[in-house]
DNA sequence: GATTGGCACTCGGACACGGCGAGTGCCAGC
DNA sequence: GCTGGCACTCGCCGTGTCCGAGTGCCAATC
């Protein structure tokens, strides 16, 4: 095990190299930092942290940067979350309080955090599954064809076009959407399969068609749409990546323009208080030289969508880590008034 | 006036300088191009384009660049639109086919424009002043609160909460939505703010308060909505910028997630056939270093919005100008038979 | 008069050299 | 176990040099 000293040398490392975006030696280190011993000394501790894995030199005769390992460690056991101070919490509350629909939510939302940690923000919608069904209305567009659209709790609302194998008469699709509603409204969206299973059933045969088919686009709106929808902002951001642009900022770009992927990423985050994932342990190999912190929110007690930030794996954790978490403390608190 | 071989010469400079990213000297235009002259005479020639303005020097005894003014004589005059080949068109047919909700249509649109423009693609939702009303939808959640659902025979939903000065009951909704759309279906959004005016009036008293408020949110929303939302995508393509990058990318990253900005740039693409505002023709000063290829599409022959691309000045004009407007015309296609 | 070949000149980019200094590892002494 | 000292390494930066692409000008030619 690490003395405390070295885990203090290590500590002052990471903040050091975050500030200043330069390998750190240990004579610096000792100028910045009161640790109480001689650069020697320093320098002993770094061979060990070095031989540990938790810090490198980019060349001979360089400064150390910490490495993926050492940044877990630091985050892990070193760091704290760091509050927000009060005046960045008024503003917090005042930028998203004037937010009039589901949309401007998420994007008050993006762009604000985008803005507090000065890297890239990702903010995915709440989602189907974990979300409660508000209302389902059906309206009729032609004589074989409905529309569907689906309201949840959280304000979000789906629609889609159905094209019905037979006609189908105004007081059957307002029967429908009775049942429909009777049955789903108020429940879980991962409820509603079971709930509507047998509702075909107790329908005149000749509409018997008409209804599977706007159930199983029901079904498949579920599915397809569950995770799907997701706003990311403050791309300007990454070019203050590093000095070797190009080739670091290319293949993030690219990352982050597949939905999938950020999907993934934050699919990964599964840790209820905070995620953080330091370079490598990122999956996607675009974003080996990122982290990425992310976390859940949601109106109530449970998690209805993540949101969270992509930056340099030099970052700022502590800051980062608070900035995300009040954000999404302020965005589930909006969702349960609205 | 320019000679035939001067334009000649212009032309070769910049088809040249957009293959190579690099300046052009008077030799090796002669050995790339027939020009049927020897590098003495172009040099006579390029002195007399950079006397009016159309190349330029980076640095004495450097090749020459084309300017604004140069790209905006080859677009105007020198150059067509050059048609995709027809892979490229089944390509994009294939591709749109697929959509299945107007979010669909545009997001593939977006990727699809920036996959083949190898640029930052600009898709603007069609705007709702220019559609038409498919239907009005009216919810009751609460007893004095309603969801107002707007749909455009583009596909295009919006929706608001509605909350009532006082309760509203069931039948008075369903009066309210019935009357709503034998005004306004089948209309054009400009139009429906005359068509509702008289509406409160035929209302009960104590009703006529929530019908108001109803009305003044239906034509907020159109007001507010009007022109809003957009989507960008292929922003990785901004990296083959140049090699100067950081300096140059940032402004324009900034630029692109301002949407007022984008907005702006797509509302002064005013040419029915197609826009090109080419380096400092663009109001932005972040833009000064790109050109927007910019054409309107629609469902009928009336366009009912915008898109375009965003790339570096020296960028293929001829080639982008055709996607942009194959594009055009597929998503035109695609919404019409929706 | 336009075009051409020739020529001197300019200047940026690539490369080599050398000094500087930050940082290291090791060791002997406390 | 900590410290100061010391020799060593090596990347960075500024300088100097060279090379060549490209230019402008001019006299000769068609």
């Amino acid at each position: 095990m690490l003395s405390e000293r070295r885990l203090e040398v290590l500590r002052a490392i990471v903040q050091d190299y975050v500030g200043t975006e330069e390998p750190v030696g240990s004579k610096a280190l000792t100028e910045r930092h009161n640790l109480g011993v001689s650069p020697a000394t320093v320098r002993n501790d770094m061979a060990v942290l070095e031989e540990e894995g938790f810090i490198a030199q980019p060349h001979t005769s360089a400064g150390r940067i910490p490495t993926d390992k050492g940044y877990r460690l630091f985050v892990d056991k070193l760091a704290g979350v760091k509050p927000l101070s009060p005046p960045e919490r008024r503003a917090i509350q005042n930028f998203l309080d004037g937010a009039v629909d589901l949309d401007d939510v998420v994007g008050r939302t993006v762009r604000l955090l985008a803005q507090l940690t000065r890297q890239v923000a990702v903010v995915q919608y709440p989602s189907l599954t974990r979300s409660t069904v508000r209302h389902v209305e059906l309206l009729s567009l032609a004589p074989a064809r409905l529309m569907l659209v689906l309201i949840t709790d959280t304000g979000r609302v789906e629609q889609r076009m159905v094209d019905c194998p037979a006609p189908f008469g105004e007081t059957s699709v307002a029967d429908l959407r009775a049942r429909l509603n009777s049955q789903v409204a108020g429940r879980r969206f991962a409820d509603v399969p079971q709930l509507v299973q047998d509702l075909p059933e107790s329908f005149d045969p000749e509409d018997r068609g008409t209804v599977s088919t706007v159930l199983s686009t029901l079904l498949e709106t579920l599915v397809e749409e569950t995770e799907e929808r997701l706003v990311i902002g403050g791309t300007a951001n990454l070019t203050r990546f590093g000095h070797d642009f190009p080739l670091t900022i290319r293949p993030v770009l690219e990352a982050l323009e597949e939905q999938v992927v950020l999907l993934k990423l934050l699919g990964e985050a599964t840790d209820p208080a905070m995620t953080v994932r330091i370079g490598h342990e990122n999956a996607h190999e675009g974003l080996n030289s990122t982290s990425v912190v992310a976390v859940g929110y949601g109106s109530g007690d449970e998690a209805v969508a993540k949101l969270g930030v992509v930056g340099p794996t030099r970052m700022d954790y502590p800051g980062t880590m608070g900035a995300v978490r009040a954000v999404a403390r302020y965005v589930g608190q909006i969702l349960a008034e609205s």
